[in-house]
RNA sequence: GCUGAUGUGGCUCAAUGGCAGAGCAUCUCACUCGUAAUGAGAAGGUUGUGGGUUCGAUUCCCACCAUCAGCUCCA
């Protein structure tokens, strides 16, 4: 995917931000030319274009987008040369004050003392700026621009604040680039996984659940699947798996402090005069199982892996197909260690990830979450676990990001994000440092020295959400699953009616050697048939006819259109495991 | 939650202040066919829900629900 961002024919990113910050200033000039009452927010260039907030009276629809465009190639056709001044602070306010710009006025007053303050002007429209610029409008292609959406964002990022109009951009240096960036957006939409999980049948979503997934029978088996491998990989690394349940007593969400830091977000109800709540989280049920018995020193590292449904409500604006949900399952696991065993524990686990991203082909960016406001524990072991998660992937020679305060509230995590075919990235994989649960769970093992100590742990997901994930791999491979994953890997074609009875043998002996076959008995043409297992996207069709059943063969195309030809049933079914081998784990 | 848009048979989409239409899918019949759509026929809709305006509303207005784009949030 990341290949398909870099067309671009810009020189280098630098220039290509440039370009772009000058295209949200001829932006902002056309829409002052068309409605003088807009107010300007902020108008940055973006990774892919750039945007302006204004404050309208109005709502901008797709038409005055058209218009403001018209007008922007106008102003390139103008060739307005870019100037840049600088203005002390009482005179900067004054400029921005007579022109009507409040927005402009309450940024300039948040500068810090002694700040260069700048503007840039161009004809008759001049923006507070630091730039830099183009030289000129005429250095703009107008016609390889194009106004994209419109939408609504806050001030300042604050939702207590104004809501602004947002109007975004994109522009190159040459025509068929915008048209070659359109064709690709489109392209990403024919991926998206609420389509394809429609035309796949692999989930539906209901006004009567709203977040909360249905998988139908295709989908359940490709969940059933991605579960099936995530046991196996686990087992290797040494985890044994429990579940816990779906609703506990308000005093264990006390003692855990989700009713403090996490109850607005919790389901929650009343059984027989006790205040329950579904779990948002399996942490707590967690901590129950390892307090239900006493451990020793020689336990630990202790993997404790659980495939648990949590529920939380998320905002209804939040929602997003998988990718958002209220109800969904995470592939959790807890691991009780001791101190010296962190940095240990952390590294076999980014082993594990690395080893599941790559059988899917997904790459990821790191992000380390540090303290956030509401957080339980000192500001001491915050930064010492910090610290460890840090080492831990520095010695492993991977980089990360800083993600300021943004951590859960009992401690500091590593968050893998995997980009969707849209090049947005979706939080998946988490490992969060904990010694705080630990501490209110009372948690002990007895050491060496036969003293009681208390364990730390880690929180951690792979997937991630499964549904999620789900979501994630459907776009990635276009709804074309490898042959391991693929809800149905096999699909028998009989030619003509003749050869159904045939085609059902096949089938049951690719069934009883654990292959996921289906056959498409109805009677209609063989080229139809094909047409639509491919549109299915089913790995493997066989069409088996008149010759085949003299020869006792079956006739091989794959989903690409290749055709291997007419081969044994040994032949393809050694074929087919092959596959489906070479992609799963031994 | 906020701003804007959208909501018509299972799916994709038309149309109109005056009997709601097409393609695909479904069902029936014929065809028995070798690598991306055989033909004919039938059936299928209180136009998201609830109010209002009107002689008449699917269309106009209001509220709610859901979805979409984004913002905010996201353990």
């Amino acid at each position: 995917m990341s290949e398909e961002n870099n067309q671009y024919t810009f020189e280098n990113e630098t220039y290509r931000k440039t370009y772009w910050h000058t295209c949200s200033h001829v932006m902002a000039q056309a829409v002052k030319r068309l409605w003088p009452e807009v107010k300007l927010a902020i108008g940055p260039s973006i990774d892919e274009g750039w945007y302006y907030d204004m404050d309208a009276p109005f709502a901008f629809t797709p038409e005055h987008l058209e218009q403001i465009e018209a007008e922007m190639r106008k102003i390139c056709k103008e060739k307005l040369k870019l100037e840049r001044f600088e203005l002390p602070r009482p005179e900067a306010l004054q400029l921005m004050e007579e022109k009507g710009e409040p927005f402009k006025v309450e940024l300039i007053n948040d500068l810090p003392e002694g700040e260069v303050i700048s503007f840039y002007k161009q004809g008759e429209f001049t923006d507070l700026c630091a730039g830099p610029h183009l030289d000129s409008t005429g250095r703009i292609k107008g016609n390889a621009l194009k106004l994209t959406a419109c939408n609504a964002a806050y001030w300042r990022g604050d939702s207590n604040r104004e809501t602004l109009q947002r109007i975004y951009g994109i522009a190159f240096p040459k025509k068929d680039e915008l048209d070659a960036y359109l064709a690709r957006i489109e392209e990403a939409k024919k991926r998206d996984h609420r389509r394809l999980g429609k035309e796949l049948g692999l989930f539906m979503l209901r006004d009567e659940g709203p977040g909360f997934p249905f998988f139908l029978p295709k989908g359940m088996t490709l969940k059933n699947t991605l579960l099936d491998y995530w046991r196996k990989v686990h087992k290797k690394y040494g985890y044994v798996e429990i579940s816990t349940p779906i609703m506990l007593n308000r005093q264990l969400w006390e003692r855990s402090g989700h009713w403090d830091h996490y109850k607005n977000n919790m389901y929650t109800t009343v059984i027989d005069d006790v205040d329950f709540a579904v779990k948002p989280m399996n942490c707590p049920g967690g901590m129950l199982v390892y307090a239900s018995e006493p451990h020793s020193y020689r336990d630990l590292p202790l993997r404790v892996g659980e495939i648990g449904l949590v529920h939380r409500h998320e905002l209804s604006g939040a929602l997003h197909g998988l990718f958002r949900v209220r109800c969904f399952n995470q592939d959790d696991a807890h691991v009780f260690m001791t101190r010296e065993q962190m940095q240990d524990v952390i590294q076999e686990t980014v082993r594990l990830f690395d080893e599941v991203y790559s059988v899917f082909g997904l790459s990821y960016t790191i992000e380390l979450s540090t303290m956030p406001e509401d957080h339980i524990g000192t500001v001491e072991e915050w930064e010492r676990n910090q610290d460890i998660l840090k080492q831990a992937i520095t010695a492993m020679g991977k980089e990360f990001v800083i993600n300021e305060g943004d951590g859960a509230f009992y401690g500091p995590k590593l968050d893998f994000h995997l980009a969707d075919s849209l090049g947005r990235t979706w939080q998946c994989g988490t490992i969060q440092l904990d010694s705080q649960l630990p501490e209110r769970f009372e948690l002990e093992y007895t050491g060496e020295d036969g003293q009681k100590h208390r364990p730390v742990m880690i929180h951690r997901v792979v997937l991630g959400s499964i549904e999620r994930f789900i979501g994630v791999i459907t776009e990635h491979f276009a709804g074309a699953f490898p042959a391991w994953l693929a809800p149905v890997q096999v699909k028998l074609l009989p030619v003509t009616d003749r050869a159904a009875e045939y085609a059902a043998k096949v089938s049951a002996q690719l069934d009883a050697q654990g292959f996921r076959v289906e056959v498409d008995s109805r009677n209609e043409k063989i080229g139809k048939k094909i047409r639509e297992a491919t549109l299915e996207k089913v790995p493997f069709m066989l069409v088996v006819g008149d010759r085949d059943m003299e020869n006792g063969t079956v006739s091989v195309r794959r989903r690409s259109g290749e055709d291997l030809g007419a081969m044994s049933l040994e032949d393809f079914a050694a074929l087919l495991g092959d596959e489906v081998k070479t992609m799963a784990i031994k």
